[in-house]
DNA sequence: TAAAACCCTGGAGTGCACTCCAAGCAAGCG
DNA sequence: CGCTTGCTTGGAGTGCACTCCAGGGTTTTA
């Protein structure tokens, strides 16, 4: 009977032996799948999905296949997450990921990369906070009306 | 054979008799849909469906069936332009223009649906900066590495 | 040692927001 | 009148980013 991996897994409380959900210092950073879905956020199917993709570098297998993450792979994916959220295209941040892989000499492009990727931020950030003007102006207007039409509901 | 709608639209030259892409005065606002098109850089399939999903108020049509748009149309198809680059899913939209077409009496709930998007598009603006500061020093880190010896990862 | 919980794989399925298709009607122009 | 371009519809298709499944193997707990 196979169990269902993303519902029900308080990997948060009695996770391992004394270790809480914090990060474990270089050298025992061996992370389960599950210690880093409760580090990430990300499900246990997203992480093995990014890896399929090739947006993760190789990562750690014991001795039986399992993956373990270090605490590397847990800076990458914070990295991730941040980028994910400006709404970068997953395959944006897989080619950046193969430019890491491919080494040093791809220093200049993924420099490039950055700060184009820094202006698409600072872009959006003006825009939402475009929005935000937007969304007060109506707010104001619903507040001053609401003074004058409200019979019912207060 | 059908001509592909969405391409070699040049709707903003040659579009009416001497107007431009701009505004027209109130009393004679009844925009065709490719006008919209050039208005919003939405797709004409896209107003469509729009007005499929019940995200548009009730659109005026031709003698002949065919869309008129007016300004009022523009302004909330420009209220949606921003609340769509805020990441605010379809169906809230959907949810708030239903409100508004329910009448006054929703009048207080469209208010705090109003104050809540607000305090998202908050959230996303700090989310925003956060991962600015991170792009930020990972620039000013490759930055300083100089071409010589960059091997990183985080 | 056995049950429960966890982890593995390739491939198929889901939800969202469009995006396009096919067939037909309509409008302006020479 | 025909030609070209534009607009109409319901329904099907697309791309993205997951999300789940089936059927097994592994690790931990009682």
């Amino acid at each position: 009977m196979t169990v269902m991996e993303t519902t029900g897994t308080r990997a948060d409380s009695c996770a391992g032996p004394s270790w809480g959900t914090d990060r474990r210092p270089d050298g025992q950073d061996r992370y389960t799948i599950s210690e880093v879905v409760a580090f990430t956020g990300l499900t246990a199917h997203t992480l093995r999905w990014y890896e399929r993709i090739g947006l993760m570098p190789h990562i750690d297998r014991s001795h039986t296949g399992q993956r373990r993450y270090s605490n590397r792979d847990l800076d990458w994916l914070g990295l991730v997450g941040k980028l994910r959220l400006t709404g970068m295209p997953v395959a944006d941040m897989v080619r950046y990921a193969e430019l890491v892989r491919e080494g040093d000499h791809t220093y200049g492009e993924r420099f490039e990369l950055l700060k184009a990727t820094r202006e698409d931020v600072r872009a959006r950030i003006a825009e939402l906070q475009d929005t935000l003007a937007v969304l007060d102006r109506k707010i104001t207007f619903y507040a001053d009306a609401g003074q004058a039409l409200a019979s019912e509901r207060s």
